[in-house]
DNA sequence: CGCTGGAAATTTCCACTGTAAATATATAGC
DNA sequence: GCTATATATTTACAGTGGAAATTTCCAGCG
């Protein structure tokens, strides 16, 4: 049904391998998780051989990489997403930090796979560069964020930093389990639970 | 030479194999990297065939799960080895933050193995009890800790989520190297450039 | 001492993986 | 309409982890 009506249903030429790969690879990852996500399940998916891959993207790595890449793309929609509903700029920051997390857990297989060196090469450009457009909506939402309120030096990158390591850090842990707080049920983890207070210049 | 010479050097039960993988793994980490991690390199190494490991792990990601269980000893024994030298509690909270750091950058893919829930099994008790002792080293010293000085509710648990996740989160940020400040050449990144202020009750 | 049961390791086999090379097919440009 | 090129296929191969049957050794007991 994805395959437009006036275009033949077989052809020899896919027309839009490169990004039907990718869809297909998110879409196994959510099923199967990175286990499942091998490069003859991906090509068998949307139907080519499993050698076709590597005319654009090289090999399992590459394509990895670019579906990592696109994890980062949709990374960023999510925290903006949640930011654009937000008020003032203290609910932009909560915002912000909640989407993060929110996007983990609503895919959690495929938020390992962007941060894995094991599955994507993190020297790519494209890979980079969508990484970097997921930082700046933390790093503008911290303009004018002070977050030791004038008591220490750094200047704003220090506070992005602070803010990145710890929504990743806490993210992470909660995705592994290990902050299991009481009982065996999967709780929510609140980002704002550990956040410091804030003041802004 | 590890081999005793009490013992014939060629006997059909190895006597310790168990312990033997686990080192054997840790030991063709640091050269090759977690894709040189095979269950049979690891069995060639000590020199049986690649079924044995059956017996003692039941599956390659028991022995990866056992060797990211080793991992998190030492990984608390360098915070602990760290902290120990530290006069007073300030001293010794930035000793085990950067007890965490130097562990991951002098062993990068052990690390990375740790936390790879791909490689290694969270669910196993050996390793949540071994990860769990890494987190004492972080919680012992963050006893009387108060991260924002009396200003916000939630006390030590709260802050010693904080600690752990801020250091977890620039320490894998830096490993794969989304941290890069200016120049190409590895910078050295410290985790009290980002620390807030702390004050004790 | 001799036997026996079980633990430990081996051999063999299998399905599956990613990659490479040669081949077939279709499309685009002149 | 012909040719060059990009795209996809077929085939082959070395490597992987796991299962099953077999061999080897050791410990315990008569």
């Amino acid at each position: 049904m994805t395959q437009s009506l006036a275009k033949p249903d077989k052809t020899y030429h896919h027309g839009d391998l490169k990004n039907a790969l990718v869809l297909a690879g998110l879409d196994i990852l959510e099923t199967g998780g990175l286990p499942a996500l091998s490069l003859r399940a991906i090509a068998a998916r949307v139907g080519v051989s499993h050698t076709a891959p590597k005319n654009h993207f090289g090999s399992l790595r590459g394509l990895l990489t670019a579906i990592g890449t696109e994890g980062f793309r949709r990374h960023a929609a999510f925290m903006r997403a949640d930011v654009t509903g937000a008020a003032d700029k203290p609910a932009k920051l909560d915002a912000a930090m909640r989407g993060y997390m929110r996007f983990a857990q609503t895919h959690p297989h495929l938020f390992e796979l962007m941060f894995s060196p094991f599955h994507c090469d993190f020297s790519d450009p494209a890979l980079q560069r969508a990484a970097q457009h997921s930082y700046a909506v933390l790093s503008d939402i911290s303009t004018g964020l002070d977050w030791d309120k004038g008591t220490l030096p750094g200047g704003q990158r220090r506070t992005e930093l602070m803010l990145w390591s710890l929504v990743h850090g806490y993210t992470k842990l909660a995705l592994s389990g290990q902050l299991s707080g009481t009982g065996p049920d999967q709780p929510r983890f609140d980002i704002t639970d550990i956040m410091p207070g804030f003041g802004y210049r």
